[in-house]
DNA sequence: ATTGAAACGGAGGGTTGCCTCCGCCACAGT
DNA sequence: ACTGTGGCGGAGGCAACCCTCCGTTTCAAT
């Protein structure tokens, strides 16, 4: 068992069938799946899933034997482009690199919606993502803290969730959302 | 018309029945609908909540003809007593009111669950509730404001609506919900 | 081109929830 | 106490969804 930074990625992508017209499926289900748990949540209908991507319900349950599967394999998919958009950031100035992490997030609809389940989810996979998150974000909130940009009374822990809690919420817009983005995360620099 | 200022209370309060087993069912629905709610959100089972108050499901039906009125029922309700609680805190401190309302929040898990959608909601009932709680809340912000303690630059659906999503999700314990609304509650600060 | 292995789709049986309808029961007014 | 009006509960028809199973089709290796 090698070290890997972000294990996520290998246990998810390992499943991906071999064959083209398998292969064209299992991604049209993905695709598929990322879209109706982003809209109805982790209890969208596996039905409407497999109708989306334009494949049986068969194909569906022989791709992701539960539920839990498919979400996990969608789930796991944005936490691992999230963990690696982490090293884009590491140019920028210490406050600024956490932000902009922090910030996509907003990007990210299903984790949105799924974070907050995520957070206490218990399974091999969730738990794997949220090393993975943060052993991705934790190093630049820290340096953020060391740069003396960020108060040092919370934790990395409080800090994802809040932000997931905000980006979870709707808003009249994307502007609004950015609005009280910022105006929490001024809560979270150093007092002056 | 008699200009009402939290006029929801009368809309929800007149379907109350009179004899004396009707209402018993009626209060008994409401309370299980509540618990309901804020356990699955307003998709719960509406058998479940005819079980949980021990009552069959034509009750249920006849006090509530859809899922919507049910809702609507409790929510008006949550949101009726947060409104009263405004006039409770006006003998404290521009930025203590404030917070205090705030935090009341946390108490009404059918709001929590509920408010990203009510927020948007267009029903008659939804409107007057977010009418309500503008009513006794943004009078609690501009005091805020003008006492130099809130920021100008965010409107009150903005903070009521960060609010919301922070009181929405998921924390380790209550200790940890409470330490993040203060964090993004300092955002909200004036600047000193 | 042949062919066997693998993937495909969807029928179908079971479950759960929605909502209506109606025979029975309890309350409140006399 | 009597009575009839209104409330009560839940059976039952319908729809959506879950998941399995298997006859058919497609791929790719020879």
């Amino acid at each position: 068992m090698t070290a890997q930074p972000f294990p996520v990625s290998e246990i998810v992508a390992s499943r991906r069938p071999h064959r083209k017209d398998a292969a064209r499926n299992y991604d049209a289900l993905l695709a598929a799946a990322r879209e109706a748990f982003a809209e109805h949540g982790s209890e969208a209908s596996l039905e409407d899933v497999a109708r989306r991507a334009g494949v049986g319900i068969g194909t569906l349950y022989r791709n992701f034997p539960t539920r839990r599967h498919l979400f996990e394999s969608v789930y796991a998919g944005e936490v691992n482009d999230l963990c690696r958009f982490a090293e884009e950031v590491t140019g920028q100035e210490p406050w600024e690199a956490l932000a902009s992490w922090l910030r996509r997030f907003v990007d990210y609809t299903v984790t949105k919606r799924a974070i907050r389940e995520a957070l206490d989810g218990e399974s091999e996979i969730f738990l794997a993502c949220r090393e993975s998150m943060y052993a991705a974000g934790a190093p630049l909130f820290e340096r953020a803290q060391g740069a003396g940009q960020a108060r040092r009374d919370i934790a990395f822990d409080d800090l994802l969730r809040m932000v997931a809690g905000i980006t979870a919420t709707n808003f009249l817009d994307d502007a609004q959302r950015d609005r009280v983005l910022s105006v929490a995360l001024d809560g979270v620099r150093a007092a002056r």
